[in-house]
DNA sequence: CAGAGTTCTGACTATTTGGTCAGTTTTTTT
DNA sequence: AAAAAAACTGACCAAATAGTCAGAACTCTG
């Protein structure tokens, strides 16, 4: 399904790109359903037909940008070192979320609809990675619990916290506008958010903030 | 666009409801853009026309599931009393969260898929509304900060905590299943979820569990 | 530069879908 | 029971949309 019948030059590689960026643009504004093969061709500007040539159906497409957020996230958070210590281990989990959040908000997006929908267009492949990563992290948590070097906590909960926390906040850009009266996020706005995440988490561990050199 | 320029008779009404609820389920389950009035004809057992007799269009539709689900909303939670202790309207509201959570699901989804998509489907008057109980709380919050009965939060992560903490996992009874390996979300589930919640949210505050009766 | 392979595209098709409407049936009112 | 109002529905329509395809244009290689 991914790959065509034919050699790729260097050129249909870009033309590609362009296409599945401009893919991913619409995938996160209108979702699966509502997404228009003809708007992402617009945005791209190339012709619907030239969208279909790349990639044979509204699934293909869908699929590759899924793809690619998922490969993102699997790469940014990387395996939990065993040794290392509660507290350092859960802030660098935070901030490297939330920093994916900032960078990535139309990626973020995108994973978070097809989390609602139940992952009803991740492969199988994909759905094992992301499980794996998400369960290593509740096994960690689960044995500093017993170690007794945390509060007792619910892993899949505490993960819940950080997870859903930066999600929303993530997702909900026009949210955070219409509720709370705020334009946009700023870079100092997520900042705040990944110290009060922090702070919240650990607080809920019975942690203290490790003494580290932040750099910036 | 909500009132039919007729009148409207009890007969008229059971129907009227009949197809909201399948309008809801319809809704709930392919959000906005992939529901189907067709579907939600079939599913409330009566023909295609006839869902159009009682609501002018789709959107005409949404508005009235949607208005539904937010007066739900709003009338469970109900405004903060200033002079309660914190940690028991925090657990209330809480446990309303999760209570109202378990007993509507499909209106807790729906509520969720609107948020993602910036509330583009709400009305100036239901908008109004909900950001009011909103930021009740959020002040009422600030307010035991400043008064050092709480530690410092930021009022809206708090709340977010909460929010998307009870959102996130009700609208995943899929990725519950599909990630955390479980079948679905049973009574004692949401128990301990409201538990854990009630627990974290406390240590955030830096506050200890009331004791009180609880009713069951 | 010729030929092969790749890229590109306008025009077209099949299907789906929201919505209309004219006319029938049922219920309510007088 | 007659008239009026409301409820209902099958048949249709116009628009939108995913996907096809034949052939033109371009690009690379020998």
């Amino acid at each position: 399904m991914t790959s065509l019948g034919r050699k790729i030059t260097p050129l249909g590689n870009r033309r590609r790109d362009q296409i599945l960026r401009a893919a991913e643009a619409e995938f996160e504004k209108y979702g699966y359903e509502g997404a228009r093969i003809q708007r992402i061709a617009d945005l791209a500007g190339v012709p619907k037909a030239n969208v279909l040539y790349y990639f044979a159906s509204k699934t293909t497409l869908y699929d590759a940008v899924l793809s690619n957020v998922v490969d993102l996230w699997n790469a940014a958070l990387a395996p939990v070192d065993a040794d290392a210590d509660p507290a350092s281990v859960l802030e660098d989990y935070i901030r490297m979320k939330v920093e994916l959040t900032r960078l990535h908000p139309a990626a973020t997006r995108i994973f978070a609809q097809e989390m609602l929908g139940g992952w009803q267009h991740l492969s199988a492949h994909l759905r094992r990675e992301t499980r794996e990563w998400t369960g290593q992290l509740a096994t960690e948590i689960e044995n500093w619990v017993r170690q007794g070097r945390i509060l007792p906590v619910d892993p899949f909960h505490l993960i819940f916290v950080i997870w859903a926390t930066t999600q929303h906040y993530a997702e909900s850009g026009v949210q955070v506008k219409s509720i709370y009266r705020k334009r946009r996020l700023t870079r100092k706005d997520h900042d705040r958010l990944a110290d009060s995440l922090v702070t919240m988490v650990l607080r809920i561990c019975g942690l203290e903030p490790v003494g580290r050199d932040r750099n910036s």
